[in-house]
DNA sequence: CTGGTCATGTAACACGTTACATGATTGT
DNA sequence: ACAATCATGTAACGTGTTACATGACCAG
């Protein structure tokens, strides 16, 4: 099992669709062509993870309309409370924010803040990356012909693609604590 | 040549450098193992983009050095101007800023809006997934426990990765604008 | 009549990860 | 003693990309 058996697992938790359209969902984050899915879902097909029925369509092709059975919800339950560490990449822990809803507060609330401990620690190196940077190269930062100048804009690029996921965190383990039923479609944590 | 190749030129087109120390750079913004380095860089020098030097050292292990040829630089330097496109990965795009001084303001503005209106498009085809969840759930999306949450909180999560994006390209190519010698060392595109 | 979407699948190849292999030095 | 850092390299395996393969339908 690999992130991409979790992620259709975790996709296939929340709706019965097929092969195509699991990739069409999964790309909205996750670039992965269907010569990886389908043999994937032929596999844990195999394995029970999941069934699927032949659905005939007037039009179109016919399509297989696959589902997760009670092993393979059981499987994503147990995924989604593996505690994420450094090395978890990325589109794990989207996944894992997709399943979010199957979480009690404590276990959804941990899953934000052991991202957001990463990530602070990430931006505590970076930092520390910028100042030997500028110990190295005094002032031929400020030029636009310097490789300083080049190396210092990256490094403060990872700096903020970290920090607006760390408020990213921070809001959604507002909406948690602030509690049920109150109106948060507005991205008040970051205006664009 | 690949992304890769590229990227070990860009590194030392600005420093001349061990493998070892090749590996510790690019690690601040791609994971990439020793064990795609040695055998790439051994294929560059066969094929004469890069030459090293062996140096002895006191107390740690011999190594070899580095260095970019002129057919390197050029090479480098032909990569830089190749426009970006929406398939264009984040690690292309970071080694390019990281050798963005070598270009002039026109082009590297250009590197920068490039960049920018792949994730203006991205934010916009986002904003229609929202809308369409939207229109699927009526106000489930409200409640924590709710599939329609989980992806809300998700898609808001990769609109404001690229919301950010675009903040720091803007502010760079501000930095291009408003001309050389003023000191920008503080990060007045996003306060954290 | 060309290209895009829906729909499934396979195969070859390239890319990336983990482990094996060696070995001195330095810090806990 | 044990682990980490510096330093290089190879090998096996798993992941990911691109192309091949088929075919009906619909829009420009």
């Amino acid at each position: 099992m690999n992130t991409l058996n979790y992620g259709l697992l975790a996709i296939l938790s929340n709706e019965s669709i097929s092969g195509y359209d699991l990739m069409l969902r999964i790309n909205a984050f996750w670039h992965i062509p269907h010569s990886r899915i389908y043999p994937l879902l032929a596999k844990m097909e195999q394995e029970k993870f999941v069934t699927y029925t032949l659905v005939e369509q007037k039009g179109k092709p016919d399509k297989k309309v696959y589902s997760i059975t009670e092993k393979g919800l059981i499987t994503v339950k147990e995924w989604l409370i593996v505690p994420l560490d450094a090395s978890t990449k990325k589109e794990e822990f989207y996944l894992k924010i997709y399943c979010i809803h199957y979480l009690d507060k404590e276990h959804a609330v941990q899953l934000l803040k052991d991202r957001e401990e990463v990530l602070v620690e990430k931006i505590h190196s970076r930092k520390k990356r910028i100042e030997e940077i500028k110990a190295e190269c005094d002032s031929s930062i400020n030029s636009l012909n310097s490789p300083y100048f080049s190396r210092y804009i990256l490094i403060q690029k990872l700096i903020s693609d970290s920090a607006i996921e760390i408020k990213w965190c921070r809001w959604v383990i507002g909406l948690y604590d602030t509690a049920e039923n109150i109106n948060f479609l507005d991205m008040s944590f970051f205006e664009f």
